[in-house]
DNA sequence: GGCCTTCTCCACCCCGAGGTGGAGGCGGTC
DNA sequence: GACCGCCTCCACCTCGGGGTGGAGAAGGCC
């Protein structure tokens, strides 16, 4: 029964030496089996097809193709491997992007042996794990934006628009010209201006500029307004 | 020596069985000195001021003031103490709102007695500590926006002005008007139109809501630009 | 020296944006 | 019925936005 349970993991590495020591590390975990490795992200994503793990280790900087651009092929042929990315750098960008090309982890390098094992067993259950400093930056990242109170008055400004109002507003907001609002909701041209002046009285605003930016506060962090 | 390093503790919640369950728990731990209670938000406040705890663990539901408005007060009254909400919901909502506000952990009332005091530790040294799940929504939301590509294009366009071509983009992201620019720049009113023009030009664009939305873009999950 | 880019500014033009003051129809409320 | 809000559209006006085609100065590159 246990044995059935086993995490099956792979290892993807450039350095021969990370290899071995990881191998070392979860090896010694009863609960883990490694079941493959590979040295770029070419073979990984190989490897990973062929030997059907729960959780990849992957490095990022590696030869041939990075570990990003594995993570993401990965995805894209729907494997249901658990990504955890494995590196030294811990910028903004690189964290986003991996979370957006599904990783389910991002461990610094200086995490510790048991850490790293906890952080596969976590992830195989489908937990994401992240170091605590990748903790940091997606709490910034996420807390920057939508400070919470611009768009709240955008949106309840917003709400004191008409319909019609609001989407000849969302036009503005597109940069489109009156007459390429009022062609695309089949209005007169007439119709398009008055409606822009009241947006501009009810926002209180005095250009379109300024309905764009209200527009597009509203619109961020909140999912999906209408379809 | 480790009786000075002890970990020293307020616990928040407004009933009497979650502080007595977490005093029991965290009064096991004897790196963890539990210096306070509080079972509102007002007095939440009060405790906290007067016995200076390192970590507040803090109910969110609570009558008076809840444990939200609580982490903001402590904040703007430049409290050190670090805050781990504790609460049984994780919506967005909640989870942002407690991050903003500057909570430093985020745990559900399920977490395991161990983790909760592993986190109380973590916290304390500085370090986030959030719930998988928590952490998940956290994912979901920091990849949400910043589908990246639209992003990354807005940055390279951006990236092909020059320099005062950008600070006149930003005022036109404004809403500024050509004169307002040239005022709050100190230029001319002839040089600001040339480099709207230029800017127009180059971002391919045919009207200034347009650069608004390409500078915006380019903004959003970008850190801080330029000073 | 030539050549490039950047920044500064000019004149001239046209049209769309934005403001003012209307009108009529349609649906709901008192 | 009278009233009100929303949607539709009109005429008229002004001014700023946006396009064209320049110029001169300063700095970097070959």
């Amino acid at each position: 029964m246990a044995e059935l349970n086993k995490v099956r993991l792979v290892v993807v590495d450039d350095d021969p030496l990370v290899r071995a020591g990881l191998l070392m590390i979860l090896g010694g975990a009863e609960d883990v089996e490694v079941v493959g490795e590979a040295s770029d992200g070419h073979d990984a994503v190989d490897v990973v097809v062929r030997a059907r793990p729960d959780v990849v280790l992957m490095d990022i900087r590696m030869p041939r193709m990075d570990g990003l651009a594995a993570t993401r092929r990965l995805r894209d042929r729907g494997s249901p491997a658990r990504v955890i990315v494995l590196t030294t750098f811990d910028t903004d960008e690189l964290v986003l992007t991996a979370l957006r090309e599904g990783a389910a982890g991002f461990l610094l390098k200086d995490t510790r042996p048991a850490d790293i094992v906890a952080a596969v067993r976590r992830v195989a259950l489908g937990e994401p794990m992240l170091s605590p400093s990748v903790t940091s930056r997606l709490i910034a990242v996420a807390t920057r934006q939508g400070d919470g109170s611009r768009q709240r008055k955008a949106r309840a400004l917003l709400a004191r628009l008409t319909e019609r109002e609001r989407e000849v507003a969302r036009a503005v907001a597109e940069g489109l010209s009156n007459a390429e609002i009022a062609d695309s909701l089949h209005l007169g041209l007439a119709t398009v201006k008055t409606h822009v002046g009241s947006v501009f009285a009810k926002l209180e605003v005095t250009n379109r500029v300024q309905v764009s930016r209200y527009v597009h506060d509203a619109a961020s962090v909140s999912e999906a307004d209408e379809a």
